[in-house]
DNA sequence: GCGGATCAC
DNA sequence: TATGGTGATCCGC
């Protein structure tokens, strides 16, 4: 609202001046409920200094001038506009909103209710020591929630502990205990379920509720529903929550943080009373206008207000993508998104460990073995099987890299997991992380059926084909090109089964979410759900087990063996030369094939070295096969090492990262 | 399809 | 001493 960062913001002001914490720009300063009366400047000062000079900081000061660039170009672009650009776009703009104006639906009543700083209630509960005392839950590294007593001191969630700390040197810490949140959350679930037994859960401390028939049939306003619901939520629980009314989710969601804690706002069904609600709302309020969108859009289009997206639609639609200018519209209009369906199924499953940096290889390969057997673990009890694999990267500068393959059969196991994850891990090799990650993605329609869960309810609209099972790891493996992982992508895919439900709503999404996106929950027919939950506490038992087994990483490192392949296609030959250009360099240093030593820096000329022991390769393959090969020096590799003849400047190892152009984001073509 | 990025909780 | 984990989506290649 009154945000300290909100003055002179945007200007490039201050930097390097008397006040340079106000320029260090955080997520958790942003005012939100519970941060009134809070010293803003103290709080932004000591986050400053805590963090001054960290990798960390560094980082997001390196990002921070990524985003200034950003705003730069597009200022530009608006500027470059001409008088008929304007007159063309505003045409553009305005038809657009009275289209969107004439899908206003006002039929439904939406609540949304949220639980007051969830966890640390939850915690107070179960130890009432803790009433009326600074806490918060998470540890010296990360808080997940703070009560409010420590929102006073400026302490808040995803503030690291030791920074919340110097807030506010009596603050309590209590570890995180999902079990319990689980527990209360179903108490929660309970009520709700009273009101609208489809309501859809946002997240453990989180729902939206339909309540335009319970209104309807106890003919009850709904004030008296929303009053109603949060004393049920308390007898039941003990806890307060807050909620908010409104003709849609999105605003419903705005309107829930308005009176917080123990608090409720509603906004009728009425169109003035929207546009009103909506004109002097901060942008900042609205579910998926972040740190960033908000930065941009105050920066290029002065944007603060929903209500001035209108006012600048012109420049929004002239400027930006078109999904995103909609959005942005939409958002000034007080409008909601299109409903989604019932049924959302999941689309990638993950896990991710930090870790004090290293880059120990032997180290790294125990972690990832440790990921592999822990994500598998977890396919297992889901039944899924994907066949994108990432590896996900967190640098010890904080930059963070991830790699992809996509492979032709469907995987499981720890074993196949590892196995391309090792290879992804490789190509990266020197490097010094603080975290890995694995990820996979496009799952097979449907469970995989290696061990079924009697008591798991399946969903009936899955797509059971017969064809389930056939790409499943239980059988026994094809001939296995995997190496040439991008060469793969390239192949047509085998009769593609996309039982994944590919619905696409227009209005969900980065820009396009009232915030029920991210939801993980399965919302059944039955108005049964199922949630995933972090499960933070079944990791110490994930981790025990495999603190062996870790076979070395260098020993199977020398292998160049990807140039043996000898029935490689045009494409995959390309492809494995990319592989070859990141592995022919033992240490980052050294050639494996002939000894020769040249630095990481040496960019050029280690890509004429490996053009070298390429052709030769190949020379020797075409013996065999009759293919011509032309060493082709215009070709872009995908590991991020472009290849520009004189320029030096592309000496950025990868280990020092690439930087992509900035014109690229936000803008339009 | 890949990789970087943003966002939410 | 020290800045998380999971899942989703979008954009521009």
């Amino acid at each position: 609202m009154e945000g300290a960062n909100s003055g002179g913001d945007g200007d490039g002001d201050s930097d390097g001046g008397d006040r340079p914490w106000q320029s260090y720009h955080t997520v958790y300063t942003t005012a939100k409920a519970g941060m009134e009366g809070v010293d803003k400047e103290k709080v932004q000062r000591v986050v400053y200094e805590m963090s001054k000079g960290s990798k960390y900081f560094q980082n997001e000061e390196r990002k921070e001038a990524f985003i200034n660039q950003k705003i730069q170009n597009l200022r530009i672009q608006c500027a470059k506009l001409t008088q008929a650009d304007l007159v063309h776009y505003r045409k553009v703009a305005d038809r657009r909103i009275v289209e969107l104006e004439a899908s206003r639906d006002l039929s439904r009543i939406w609540l949304h209710v949220d639980m007051d700083a969830f966890y640390a209630a939850v915690e107070t509960l179960s130890n009432p020591t803790l009433q009326g005392k600074p806490m918060a839950v998470g540890s010296m590294s990360m808080i997940s929630t703070a009560n409010y007593e420590a929102r006073k001191f400026g302490v808040r969630a995803a503030m690291p502990g030791f920074i919340a700390r110097k807030l506010c040197p009596e603050l309590i810490f209590v570890p995180t205990d999902f079990k319990k949140y689980t527990y209360y959350s179903d108490l929660t679930r309970k009520v709700f379920r009273i009101y609208d037994p489809n309501f859809v859960a946002g997240s453990l401390d989180e729902a939206y509720l339909d309540i335009t028939e319970v209104c309807k049939e106890r003919n009850v306003n709904s004030e008296e529903i929303a009053q109603e619901l949060r004393a049920g939520v308390y007898e039941e629980t003990g806890l307060t929550c807050s909620a908010g009314v409104a003709p849609n989710r999105l605003l419903a969601k705005v309107c829930s943080d308005i009176n917080k804690p123990n608090g409720q706002y509603v906004l009728p069904n009425d169109r003035m009373a929207v546009m009103t609600f909506v004109s002097s709302l901060p942008i900042r309020k609205i579910g998926g206008i972040g740190k960033v969108t908000e930065h941009i859009l105050k920066g290029v289009f002065e944007i603060n207000t929903c209500e001035q997206m209108l006012e600048k639609s012109s420049y929004l639609y002239a400027v930006l993508s078109q999904p995103t200018a909609e959005f942005f519209c939409s958002v000034g209009l007080g409008l909601g998104q299109k409903d989604s369906p019932q049924v959302r199924f999941r689309k990638s499953i993950s896990n991710e460990r930090t870790f004090s940096a290293t880059e120990d290889e032997v180290l790294l390969h125990k972690k990832l073995v440790e990921l592999a057997e822990m994500l598998s673990a977890d396919m297992q009890k889901e039944g899924l099987c994907g066949r994108t694999l990432t590896l996900k990267l967190k640098t010890a500068s904080f930059e963070v890299r991830t790699r992809a393959v996509t492979l032709q059969k469907y995987i499981s196991s720890s074993e196949d997991i590892l196995k391309h994850a090792k290879k992804l891990l490789k190509a990266e090799l020197p490097i010094s992380v603080r975290l890995i990650g694995l990820r996979v993605s496009q799952f097979n329609g449907d469970k995989c059926s290696a061990t079924p869960d009697p008591t798991q309810k399946t969903i009936t609209n899955f797509i059971t084909s017969g064809d389930v099972n056939r790409n499943c790891s239980s059988f026994p493996d094809v001939a296995d090109l995997d190496f040439v992982s991008d060469a793969e992508t390239n192949l047509s895919i085998a009769n593609g089964q996309t039982s994944q439900l590919d619905w696409r709503d227009p209005f969900v999404g980065n820009y396009l979410s009232d915030g029920d996106h991210q939801s993980c929950i399965v919302q059944k027919n039955d108005g049964v759900e199922e949630v995933q939950t972090p499960s933070n506490d079944a990791t110490s038992s994930h981790y025990s087990g495999f603190t062996e087994g870790s076979t070395s990483f260098q020993g199977q490192f020398e292998g160049i063996n990807v140039m043996n392949e000898s029935k490689l296609r045009e494409g995959a030959r390309l492809n494995s030369r990319c592989q070859e250009t990141t592995m022919l360099w033992l240490n980052d240093y050294k050639c494996s094939l002939c000894g020769i030593e040249l630095p990481p820096s040496f960019v050029e000329e280690r890509l004429e070295h490996s053009d070298f022991h390429l052709a030769e390769k190949l020379q020797k393959e075409e013996s065999r096969i009759h293919q011509p090969y032309v060493p082709s020096r215009s070709r872009n590799q995908k590991d991020g090492i472009t290849r520009q003849s004189k320029s030096k400047k592309q000496k950025l190892s990868k280990k020092e990262g690439k930087y992509t152009p900035i014109d690229s984001f936000f803008v339009k073509k």
